[in-house]
DNA sequence: AGCCATGCACCG
DNA sequence: CGGTGCATGGCT
């Protein structure tokens, strides 16, 4: 009796930056995965023996095509430099494709087969939504 | 911890 | 030769 069911179908999203999507002029080719908030037990785990290891994974998207990411941790702080975080690579055609933009958000989901799927989500840019006026220098005034 | 930025290698 | 992506350093 094993009680292992947590495993399934597991999904982690992303708020994309703007370096993550070049519109800082980076050529950053893919995104920053942050170490906390379990987004890590995602991807698989990568041996943290050996400089800048990585796993190829491969996402379907919403309109079943393929996608080809590159899952690099670049550790190399642990061997002769500074770094050590995760990146998801090769997103550009992605990014692009789909015109994501910084604030956006991607949705990678992993199904119970083992499928990893890529899902995004346009940020809500209705800025003067709650700017509601209220014709703020007026004001009731109790006699 | 995460984001910004860049030199260089590679490939069209 | 210019764009793209990797690897890496720097800055907040």
């Amino acid at each position: 009796m094993s009680y292992k069911q947590l495993e399934n179908a597991m999904s982690i999203s992303k708020v994309l930056s703007a370096n993550d999507t070049g519109e800082t002029g980076g050529h950053q080719a893919g995104m920053l995965i942050p170490k906390t908030g379990g987004v890590l037990s995602f991807f698989p785990l990568l041996e943290k023996d050996e400089k800048n290891p990585r796993a190829s994974l491969k996402f379907i998207d919403s309109s079943n095509d393929e996608w080809k990411f590159m899952f690099i941790y670049y550790n190399n702080k642990f061997f002769n430099g500074t770094r050590n975080e995760f990146r998801l690579t090769g997103m550009t055609k992605f990014i692009r494709q789909n015109n994501l933009k910084a604030g956006d958000k991607i949705i990678l989901s992993c199904e119970r087969d083992g499928t990893r799927t890529i899902k995004h989500e346009r940020a809500k840019t209705e800025e003067t939504k709650n700017v509601l006026k209220l014709g703020s220098s007026w004001k009731v005034v109790k006699i």
